[in-house]
DNA sequence: GGTCGGATGATTGTGTACAATATCCTTCGC
DNA sequence: GCGAAGGATATTGTACACAATCATCCGACC
């Protein structure tokens, strides 16, 4: 499993900007980037040493890094039993999208209030940049893209708690999208984000937080939740023999 | 500045029920009670082998529950320089209010819908538990405790992100309640505690919603942000002097 | 006299060794 | 043949030692 992560030493790839140099960001950001990719499938093991070796760093660095991933929810930290990339539930992914609606609405009306022309740029950058990939065929790279749009713009927003509250639901929204997509591409179309930006720049507040929301139902439209092919917990997979059934109950923000 | 916490080894104390047990959730929790409940002042240094030694365990362990602290916003992790307690300034504590009223309002919704009888009852107790300690004088577990029954109350929501954001939202607030409150003391008055319990116990989301609104109405009018007594930012103290002013400009989440 | 520069001390960053715990396989008993 | 108990192996948890970096202080130079 480990030739699934790039050797090491390239920090001028794709992985995050490596901003302070500390060795443990370049780690989080490949791990990180390796499990969006979906290079890393949810419930692999994720050995210290293994990683270590991989990275040419001591077991110290890579500790730091999983602790960071864990706290974010893509990494599942089992005391004494090791890490293991997570593989959110189907409620877990309930709990997740609905939480980013109540977010993404907040973080839609504070862009439309402080986003500069600057971001607003850096916006259509990222969109076109998403669409190559998609059009390259790398469809990984497209989820990440994605998802560091909706990031971009939760900076724009102009709001630290916000922000890092926005990088923990958007990077398990990008690993539930890659375990539950069905068939259907295209995944967040670029024309949505697209007109999304152009909302903004025009100060219409109703409208964006309109498209945004229904950005958020066509993401999750696209994925089956409802029945979601394979599962380790006995209990959802034999529920129907049960006698105290649990009802789905979709329960999404959108009259708030 | 040793003395100003506790000596070590009594982990049946206030501090959190320590759940597995392993040695870093001790030393977390004591820490962030210590903060919490102000026998910590914001800016102070957290020397990790002082640390250590206070708690009878190694740096590594302290290195930890640092980050953990860090990661919460309570604590300041600064490369090459240590940890210091936190100290959020004026706009850092705008952004928090805002964020909190956000997911206030989401959690006390969901509460309405999830909240179980034992949940209500547990809430109910700790208002008691609070308002002794408030009338026992002990000013700093009462925000400890307040603060703890919003995390509760969160926890009632049923939605593991909403509850991992609150956490530290709340810590954050204590942190500047700590900082900024104004002369009048009663501050999350337990008695608007309690009439939100009603409302969530019967039921009643609107009114529960507009109760927690103006319970947070309440707790940002008792601190006064505006005129924040001493600041370490250089340009905030002069801005008045500089003539590219920043508005204020205050932004609560009230009509949306 | 003030400021710049270098040496010194203290503190954090990292690697590694050892201890504790879990997992797996073998073996024994039923 | 199946299940359980025990030990062997591998992996994580912790402590400690060394390296790197930063803060401070003193002296030299302008």
């Amino acid at each position: 499993m480990n030739e699934q992560l790039q050797p090491l030493k390239k920090q001028s790839r794709t992985a995050k900007s490596t901003r302070s140099g500390t060795q443990d960001d370049v780690v989080y950001a490949h791990i990180f980037d390796a499990i969006l990719e979906q290079r890393l499938a949810p419930g692999t093991k994720l050995s210290e040493e293994a990683l270590g070796e991989i990275f040419g760093v001591s077991r110290t660095i890579i500790r730091r890094a999983l602790s960071r991933l864990a706290h974010e929810g893509v990494v599942l930290l089992r005391p004494n039993r090791g890490a293991v990339v997570a593989s959110p539930s189907v409620e877990e992914a309930r709990q997740i999208f609905y939480a980013r609606r109540l977010v993404e609405r907040a973080i839609t009306e504070l862009a439309v209030e402080h986003a500069t022309a600057e971001q607003l740029q850096e916006l259509r950058q990222m969109v076109l940049e998403e669409q190559a990939c998609f059009s390259r065929g790398d469809r990984g790279a497209g989820i990440r893209l994605s998802g560091e749009f909706h990031l971009k713009l939760a900076e724009a927003a102009k709001n630290a708690p916000l922000v890092s509250f926005q990088r923990s639901l958007v990077s398990q929204t990008s690993l539930i999208i890659a375990q539950y997509e069905s068939g259907s591409r295209s995944h967040c179309s670029f024309d949505e984000h697209n007109r999304l930006i152009d909302a903004i720049e025009s100060r219409d507040a109703e409208r964006a937080v309109m498209l945004m929301m229904h950005h958020m139902d066509h993401i999750d439209d696209k994925l089956n939740l409802d029945e979601s092919g394979a599962s380790d917990d006995l209990h959802a997979v034999f529920s129907h023999l049960l006698q105290t059934k649990k009802k789905p109950g979709r329960s999404s923000p959108r009259s708030a």
